[in-house]
DNA sequence: CGTCCCATGCTAAATTTTTAGCATACTGCT
DNA sequence: AGCAGTATGCTAAAAATTTAGCATGGGACG
């Protein structure tokens, strides 16, 4: 399977992997209603189809129906995602993305989050020195 | 032009807009030699003209040949393509995203970078409470 | 000033994506 | 067992993408 899924992926078959990524697990169906500028239920499935033979997508039986869930685990999916997109829009620099992510939601974050992350961060530059 | 850029652009249209972002400007020429499973140069330059007619990519005359850029600048393509990922990956969490990050490349990180993460985190939580 | 080089504009064709619809199978209920 | 509802498998066609190649124009330099 390629090494940046992303970046070969069609526009659908993109739209429907994120969806993927976002519920974790869904049926055609529920593929369906989720996305955006609604294509026809049978594309989907036929989407689903050829992601699966592409090795982007798995899916189980449950019950009489299918439910997919991406192949690729969430974790490893979201490492490169991170990775390209500081790549493409911060230089390469993860401080800058980090900033970035505070200055957006900064204000939505509860303050046990922000004592968890300068946790963390306290932590890296101990390690790091 | 649409809200989700990302989501409604071709695959190879995603790629040389990544590519111009990565750069800050390219001609067409430069885009070639940096696109993966290069296309041919011809191709390029078409998916630049209809980049450009979409209202994606911008490009002024350098001398004799074109020099191209994205049209929203890379702030804004930054703050939605952020929102994006955190929405896809991270159940819409900016905490967890930052973390990700840290963790993948705190390493990498260093020490009067860490301070600024620091600070920014303290102002937050000053501001926040 | 002519010529070479490289750039662009355009059109048409190949390939890939995306779509719709029909045929078939399975579940749950009466 | 029979029926209604819903799922899948498949194929073929429509639409969008990606590609190549030719025609044209301008600048640089001998």
């Amino acid at each position: 399977m390629s090494r940046k899924p992303h970046l070969s992926l069609s526009r659908r078959e993109r739209q429907i992997l994120d969806l993927l990524y976002r519920r974790g697990r869904a049926t055609a169906a529920g593929v369906h209603e989720g996305l955006p500028e609604a294509p026809s239920y049978s594309a989907v499935r036929a989407l689903l189809r050829i992601l699966e033979e592409k090795g982007h997508v798995r899916h189980e039986a449950e019950g009489p129906r299918y439910v997919y869930r991406p192949a690729v685990p969430r974790d490893r999916a979201r490492r490169s995602a991170l990775a390209h997109l500081v790549e493409t829009f911060f230089n390469g620099s993860a401080e800058q993305a980090v900033a970035a992510l505070l200055d957006t939601s900064a204000g939505r974050l509860r303050p046990e989050e922000l004592d968890k992350l300068a946790e963390r961060i306290e932590k890296a530059r101990r390690e790091g020195r």
